[in-house]
DNA sequence: ATAATTACCGATATAAATATCGGAATCTCC
DNA sequence: GGAGATTCCGATATTTATATCGGTAATTAT
């Protein structure tokens, strides 16, 4: 991965919760269970998250935590724009070369460019929901569609 | 940059080596000195660089680094995979995702493939010689092509 | 041989990311 | 208002990457 670890525990966090009923509460114990993080370090990112207003949090029992944002409206370019997830694509060089410029490029610099483009598009048309719904399928009750 | 500084410094090292004649060897101290590298740290990165048989050291006055490789037939590939350079690209997922696999992937994982491919193919093609001048230009003496 | 030069190498320092721990603060339920 | 549940938070530990330092070994020139 190309983000830091505290960025990815951010979107799995994110995507969890977002594949809850809306107005569900998730325990940072429970999250860390279902998501196999550090429990404490978890407690930490969430907290990060409720900083920058993204998730809720409730003390006492029945409490933890809660998105704050509408899954459906807000993209994941914007959430990683929220955590700084956007560094490493704003690097002129994937190499990290510093006399690599776009008037004397390296040899990989168009596919470099081209990727975090890409990347910058997607993101910015990807709801929260959508990425949710991908990865962190919402347990439905017993829909027995098939 | 996606990889760690230990592989820029080698490729810039390298580079820096492919641009000089042949058999001319290059003192550390001079070596930092124009790449802007802290010069010990360089210095083991060299010493890395030898074990990997990349570079040749001689030591005692007049002595210094010099390529070990025929810059016309070593591939950047090659060199990224001694460099144990190639491990970011080999993550599955882009986001670090756990729950990302090819059956079920995240929103970003084409995008990703794509880069991994598309690196992997150029860097096969792309030899040190290749790398070097198009950004450690050879000082030539003097010729005035234009 | 001696002196100067250079790479070599082990010890250590620094910084940042990741992780752990325990108790204080806060809230809910009874 | 008291007991229990839960987040909150500061202190600290661990790990990895990066960087610094100084002496030792090897080599060359004289």
């Amino acid at each position: 991965m190309i983000y830091p670890r505290q960025v990815v525990y951010s979107l799995e966090a994110l995507g969890y919760l977002a594949s809850l009923e809306s107005n569900r509460t998730i325990k940072v114990k429970d999250l860390a269970l279902n998501l196999n993080i550090p429990r404490h370090y978890l407690g930490k990112v969430l907290t990060e998250l409720e900083k920058k207003r993204l998730v809720t949090s409730t003390k006492g029992p029945c409490g933890g935590f809660t998105l704050a944002v509408n899954p459906a409206s807000i993209t994941l370019y914007r959430i990683l724009a929220a955590l700084n997830g956007l560094e490493k694509l704003e690097d002129a060089c994937v190499m990290g070369l510093g006399r690599c410029h776009s008037d004397r490029p390296c040899a990989l610099h168009d596919i470099w460019a081209q990727f975090k483009n890409s990347t910058i598009v997607r993101t910015q048309k990807l709801t929260l929901e959508e990425f949710s719904s991908r990865l962190f399928m919402k347990e439905t009750s017993g829909s027995g569609s098939g």
